[in-house]
DNA sequence: AGGCGCATTTTGACCAGTCAAAAAGAAAGA
DNA sequence: TCTTTCTTTTTGACTGGTCAAAATGCGCCT
């Protein structure tokens, strides 16, 4: 059984890992993610390489072989059901869910999550709109399009909003960007670095930052 | 925090003096109780003591203080209302649920708690009659008297029965031996170290060692 | 009182995970 | 090519929790 160190290690790699696929991800950019020196996460990646979860170059980085991603995707798994059902079942705010999931996600076992699957009727994706992995370990495409390269005037739908900032993520509520909602980006000023986007169904258009943009994902708009 | 290693000692040297209530508990039952080598817990309840979570006094055994019994409880409120939950809401079976609960019960957050005890309607019992302590940490009166120390001839109500065995609680289950049945004691056999108990709506008594019995509270029967 | 047996404590060691700080590589500029 | 700078690795140390085995203390029996 991997620790839940081992498991956090590898969940923050698939994450890094998909901020620029197909490249290797820097011990700099993990020990970052993972609130360590780097010297751990040498130490650290050390140890899965023998483990044989990630494929490690010494001085150039290390990603995740595919055991290694097996055990991403079941970790993935149990943290977006757990969510889900914190969202769904005991009433939690969207915001509230992800460092309680960031626990939890570490000591489910797979008989309570496989209940907690059918419970929730097989969800295919948790309250921030990221898909779940199936318990074979497949994931729906992940949308890779954020609201900062939307093209102004053009109708689109969004489909997931990154999850680890709870400020955010009340604020993001509060104007209606949740996933599903249609919206327009109104205008945008590449100089102020900010975009004005326009809720379907809401009046007032609200301004975000594009970092703040950058957290929201978008896909192509339902017909109609 | 605590660790989940200490809320285990804790818990653990809770439920040890239980069983003999007013007296230190031996270094030695909370090695075994532990499954670790005596050693250890010298070690580990010094720390304990430091933290003001027990009272030691070296060579002659070790006992809870306030401090250390109002997070005992505060685990237990944990363990119980997970058990609960799991057999009430995901439809597990009262046998599998306490490995389950083991685990869980040092990751549940006060928040989530919180929706779960609401969410089942703030429960007094778990699935195996164990009394719930409310948030203050008040615990109900846990019964005493065993199926062991029964009058032969006489109603009782089954009150609890102890979870720390899933075979056990299988067979329990299979002989009507569940919280709130009644039953009699036929015979008892101190020579055998056996007795027969019939279970009020059941056919066929069953026969039960006395390690066996001794795992069954039983309370005054309810009238007629 | 003297010694025996048993529970307990001490000691030294180990593993996982971490940090601080020194050492080593690599890349890039002059 | 030489040097500077930045990232990465190494080294030594520490914490929490554990074990094996030796040392200690206590009660009890004769």
């Amino acid at each position: 059984m991997p620790s839940s160190t081992v498991e956090d290690y590898i969940k923050r790699l698939y994450h890094e890992e998909q901020r620029a696929p197909g490249t290797l991800v820097p011990m700099g950019r993990l020990a970052e993610a993972m609130n360590v020196v780097p010297g751990t996460v040498t130490t650290m990646i050390k140890a899965l390489a023998d483990s044989g979860l990630v494929y490690y170059e010494p001085r150039a980085g290390v990603r995740l072989t595919d055991g290694g991603r097996k055990l991403a995707l079941h970790v993935l798994r149990r943290h977006r059901l757990v969510e889900l059902f914190l969202v769904q079942t005991l009433g939690f705010n969207w915001s509230e869910v992800h460092d309680e999931a960031e626990r939890l996600e570490h000591t489910i076992s797979d008989k309570v999550l496989d209940k907690i699957d059918a419970f929730l009727g097989f969800p295919k994706a948790d309250p921030h709109g990221s898909p779940i992995p199936c318990a074979k370990g497949i994931i729906a495409h992940e949308p890779t399009q954020t609201l900062t390269s939307c093209v102004v005037g053009e109708r689109y739908r969004i489909a997931r909003v990154l999850d680890n900032d709870a400020q955010f993520l009340q604020f993001a509520e509060r104007n209606g960007l949740v996933p599903e909602a249609h919206i327009t980006v109104i205008s945008k000023d590449d100089y102020a670095d900010a975009l004005v986007v326009s809720c379907h169904s809401r009046n007032a258009p609200c301004t975000l930052g594009s970092s703040a943009a950058a957290r929201i994902f978008v896909a192509p708009a339902l017909l109609q």
